[in-house]
DNA sequence: CTAGGGTTAG
């Protein structure tokens, strides 16, 4: 369909200047139009326009039609734009410099702003401000070192937006410190500049200056500048170590609201994420949706943050109702990150079909290279029982896995019983040259505990403290507890406790209690029993089992002990239930449970396969023997 | 034709 109707035919010198004037206006409103879209048939009409009605040397629809171009992707036809027009003002080569930062062709940029003095065209402010951006894009620091230079013979470190900008290159290239003399060096500042600065201490800063961040808000605040919404999102990430920054995080929630940071109606989207990711890790994921639903107009990333904050606060119904939302009302198409945040919440809910699915719309939008949404599909797949599948991702050549692949993918086999496979994968991870982290660490050695791998395991547990220099976190050492207490080796359990670097968690006590348990021994069960209700008292599993442990020896004293215990801590204990889902219809249950309709086939069903378990455990005891 | 912010994986 051609959008153009045929022109019309004028009579008077007037008229036909009048509707010269309205045509490039048309022109100008449509390229417009097309940039808006990222239509590249409404730009390449626009372009047959302008030349057919003699606008080819226009400088104002050239410069639009450069960054028209550029915004659908094809730099290279702003260029032949640029290359017919016989004068080169400033605006046609910013425009083209800028067309070629958005399609990240770095060197073009750099080349061209090197031409303009041979095309006799000074760089003003927008240009320097747009080739910083370049060089901190392209991580040139050199290049910005020279722009700089550039900028102090010309005097443009006193334009506010260009001192922006280099202290922005700065903090991008990890010079902090290169940034501040900058930003001290400026006559004058606006909020960006506090704002640069504030955002660059965040990444960088720590390391150069004693100050500490909200200093930097003080001192802003004594300059007689307003924090704005870009502030306040920026320190958000900070709120969530200790109380203290808690508190700060719901007194930049109450500034906000008091000066209504944003866009005048609702919230300002990136602050709403902001604030909606600060409830969710301070687990006040109630609070959270209050925010979403306050903003009034939702993009994928309000809906991402708050499907992660469900996702992530173990409401998982909920995050699949809001991905299902987001789709259906808002006809919000899901994002990578969105599959990403919605992958977990699989595990119980929708099981090996939900992934698949995920999985297969992931192929159809071509993100199946997409590293982060691979490593998330292995851990999936192995936890909802398609280790098949796992691998297939894992090996899938076209995605360049990471660190987080490997380790993914030993955890995959360490949950399948596959400690040998784990290990291999160890060992062939270290060959590559890829360092082990702690994350890959615990992998392995869990995979290695629920094998019985244990001198393996040791092994690679001492490689990597002495070899690869991985300082032992409690997470690792649960590991080693557990390796050694599934083995039935008890005591060098305890004994490795006793001598761990740090603190033991619960992990680590948990480790030990099934061991003992497996093993038989309610010594030290009963043991480790009290040292997780002194790390968890407001937990009330502990209570129990140590209650059901010292019930089953008949120590009733010992059980009342405990349930006053519990009583006074004002604990009660709600009972676990499982659930299993078949023909669509979910059945739920508790233990010793006799309420299904089927119950008594079900423990028929269930004497059966215990018998058949022992049978089997039995004939491969036998064969161990031999 | 310009600077600054958002959601993700073991």
């Amino acid at each position: 369909m051609n959008i153009f109707s045929a022109p019309k035919t004028s009579t008077s010198v007037v008229a036909r200047s009048a509707t010269l004037l309205s045509q490039s206006q048309t022109l100008l409103h449509l390229l417009q139009l097309s940039v808006a879209d990222y239509s590249l048939i409404l730009t390449q009409q626009c372009h047959a326009r302008m030349l057919s009605l003699g606008f080819a040397q226009n400088p104002l629809l050239a410069t639009k039609l450069i960054s028209a171009y550029a915004t659908c992707g094809v730099p290279n036809e702003s260029r032949l734009v640029f290359d017919s027009l016989q004068l080169k003002s400033v605006y046609l080569c910013n425009s083209l410099i800028n067309g070629y930062a958005k399609n990240h062709v770095y060197s073009d940029a750099l080349g061209l702003f090197q031409r303009m003095w041979f095309l006799g065209v000074a760089a003003d402010d927008y240009t320097l401000a747009t080739i910083l951006k370049v060089c901190s894009e392209a991580t040139d620091l050199d290049a910005g070192k020279l722009v700089h230079g550039r900028c102090v013979r010309t005097g443009f470190v006193f334009d506010v937006v260009v001192a922006n900008s280099l202290m922005s290159m700065y903090c991008k290239s990890g010079e902090f410190s290169e940034s501040l003399k900058v930003f001290d060096q400026m006559p004058h500042r606006n909020v960006s500049s506090w704002n640069v600065v504030i955002a660059g201490h965040v990444d960088t800063g720590d390391r150069y200056c004693g100050k500490q961040i909200f200093d930097f808000v003080k001192d802003m605040q004594l300059d007689g500048l307003k924090p704005d919404a870009f502030t306040v999102s920026t320190l958000l990430p900070l709120c969530s170590e200790d109380v203290e920054k808690l508190d700060y995080g719901r007194q930049l929630h109450g500034y906000a609201v008091r000066n209504k940071l944003g866009l005048g109606f609702g919230l300002d989207f990136h602050l709403g994420c902001c604030l909606i990711d600060f409830y969710s890790r301070i687990k006040r994921v109630v609070l959270g949706r209050r925010v979403f639903n306050q903003i009034e107009t939702r993009n994928v990333y309000t809906w991402t943050a708050m499907i992660n904050g469900y996702v992530k606060n173990g409401a998982l119904e909920e995050g699949l109702v809001l991905f299902d939302e987001m789709q259906r009302k808002d006809r919000v198409r899901p994002s990578r990150v969105s599959l990403v945040s919605i992958l977990p919440a699989c595990s119980s809910v929708t099981g090996l079909n939900g992934v698949k699915q995920i999985h297969g719309y992931a192929i159809r939008r071509e993100w199946n290279i997409d590293v982060s949404l691979s490593n998330a599909l292995i851990d999936m797949y192995s936890k909802c029982g398609s280790l098949n599948y796992a691998i297939r991702v894992f090996e899938d050549e076209s995605v360049s896995g990471d660190a987080i692949s490997w380790s993914s993918m030993m955890s995959g086999y360490g949950l399948h019983g596959k400690g040998e496979e784990a290990t291999c994968l160890y060992h062939k991870m270290l060959q590559l040259g890829n360092k082990p982290d702690t994350i890959a660490l615990v992998g392995v050695l869990s995979a290695c505990g629920r094998s019985g791998l244990v001198d393996e395991g040791l092994q690679i547990y001492n490689s990597a403290i002495n070899e690869y220099g991985i300082k032992p976190t409690v997470e690792i050492c649960a590991c080693v507890a557990d390796m050694l207490g599934r083995s039935g080796q008890l005591s060098q359990a305890l004994e490795f406790i006793k001598t761990m670097p740090m603190e033991p968690g619960p992990s680590v006590w948990g480790a030990l209690v099934s061991a003992s348990i497996v093993h038989g021994n309610p010594e030290i069960q009963d043991l480790a029993y009290r040292f997780l209700i002194q790390l968890e008292p407001e937990n009330p599993s502990n209570y129990i089992s140590l209650s059901n442990l010292h019930a089953s020896s008949k120590k009733w004293d010992t059980v009342a002990q405990v349930r006053t215990m519990m009583k006074q801590r004002g604990l009660t204990k709600t009972p676990g239930c499982s659930w299993i889902s078949i023909n669509g219809i979910t059945h739920s249950f508790y233990a010793y449970d006799k309420l299904h309709p089927s119950s008594e086939s079900i423990y028929e069903m269930l004497d059966g396969l215990l018998l058949l378990m022992k049978g089997a455990a039995r004939s491969l005891d036998s064969e161990k023997m031999k």
